[in-house]
DNA sequence: GATTTGAGTGCACGTCTGTACACCCAAAAC
DNA sequence: GTTTTGGGTGTACAGACGTGCACTCAAATC
């Protein structure tokens, strides 16, 4: 069983990759080991070099893999973006569940090593986290209401709305896939995003 | 230097705690060794089981005091709070940006262990999370304008606040004491939570 | 068909890990 | 003053760790 050499070796690359991810999901990243890896995959650990110089490399690999789901997420949310307000947190939520449910591998991954993981996979975490309130931040300005509003209320807003996501992300994640929890969980962020939009159209309407 | 006998043991504890916080916070709980604490604190490794019977039992000690921390933060909060809405507000994030500063290795700690640490460490701290929305959460029933809300809203109202504190947390402890981001932080903050006042104002008053 | 390449093997090493055990000696108890 | 207690020491061991090095042998190249 195998095809060219650099099929194989594909695979053997992404069998290095699930194994790093269904093991770190057991504790974290920097808990890992080359050997513990090696021996999951099948492979002898000397083989590990064969396509990863460190385990920090392997580290970086995953965060990018990790982030590459994210930014799905965020492109499949524009996407089925609807008219009204109603249907717009509607379909997110529905989008956030069903990415969240398909990949928790990736999106547990990110929650794990967004605070826990090595120095240089937080900071690519926290500047894809950055980057998605940004551009969220950018869609928010082409909404009805929001001609007259600060650069920095818009940052505001859209900060909010993707912590929302990212904390009902990180519920859906501990509760598991399939879980009594999930329909309180999806309520509740639908809930929690109509009280975000109610504020939004109320801002600067009021004092 | 010395005092009584159990003077001492508690002062060497306090060491070993201290280390533990200390090193853990480099990188993780599941990646502190036994050895590297009792060197850190000035003991031979083994001595380090006079005072907990393994690492996971020091892990849990942590996470108690960690907690103590925040349901002290909890207690400041309430405290302080003044009568119109822009005054707790602003009273609150001050508080938040006091506490957090001061006893940053606790809720570091918090923000580190809440999804990397091990199982028992985490269902610690997200009980300890969930209390403090549930005693939130009849805190803003007690408030005006919220006497017709069900169970259900003033939970995810919430949650909300919980959520958008946590993440203000976050990132005052990932900006660190005293830089130049803690401003723009606490403005966002303030920001944010006139935005969920604002948002609750209206709750249910618009359809 | 002969040669080169490179993923995977096997062994060896020095270092770090948790922990068992016998020990020491000052404070506490008698 | 004698005995007991218990925090801290020192040695020792088996296991896991990362990694260097010489190797195989099938696929790729010529």
């Amino acid at each position: 069983m195998s095809g060219t050499r650099l099929e194989q070796k594909e695979r053997t690359r992404r069998a290095i990759l699930d194994a790093a991810l269904a093991l770190s999901a057991e504790s974290t990243l920097v808990a890992l080991s080359l050997r513990q890896v090696a021996k999951e995959v099948g492979i002898v650990p000397t083989a590990f070099y064969r396509h990863f110089p460190s385990l920090e490399d392997l580290g970086l690999a995953l965060v990018e893999e990790s982030l590459d789901t994210l930014r799905a997420l965020l492109r499949e949310l524009r996407r089925s973006a609807g008219d009204d307000f109603r249907s717009i947190i509607d379909g997110s939520v529905g989008v956030l569940v069903a990415q969240v449910r398909g990949n928790h591998a990736h999106f547990g991954f990110i929650a794990r090593e967004r605070f826990a993981g090595p120095a240089p996979v937080r900071a690519a975490i926290n500047r894809g986290i950055e980057i998605a309130e940004r551009e969220l931040a950018v869609d928010l300005a082409h909404l009805p209401g929001t001609s007259e509003w600060s650069e920095e209320d818009l940052r505001t807003l859209s900060s909010l709305i993707v912590g929302a996501m990212v904390t009902t992300a990180e519920r859906l994640i501990t509760a598991g896939p399939g879980s009594p929890e999930e329909k309180q969980i999806t309520d509740s962020a639908r809930t929690q995003l109509r009280m975000l939009v109610v504020g939004a159209i109320n801002w600067r309407s009021r004092p």
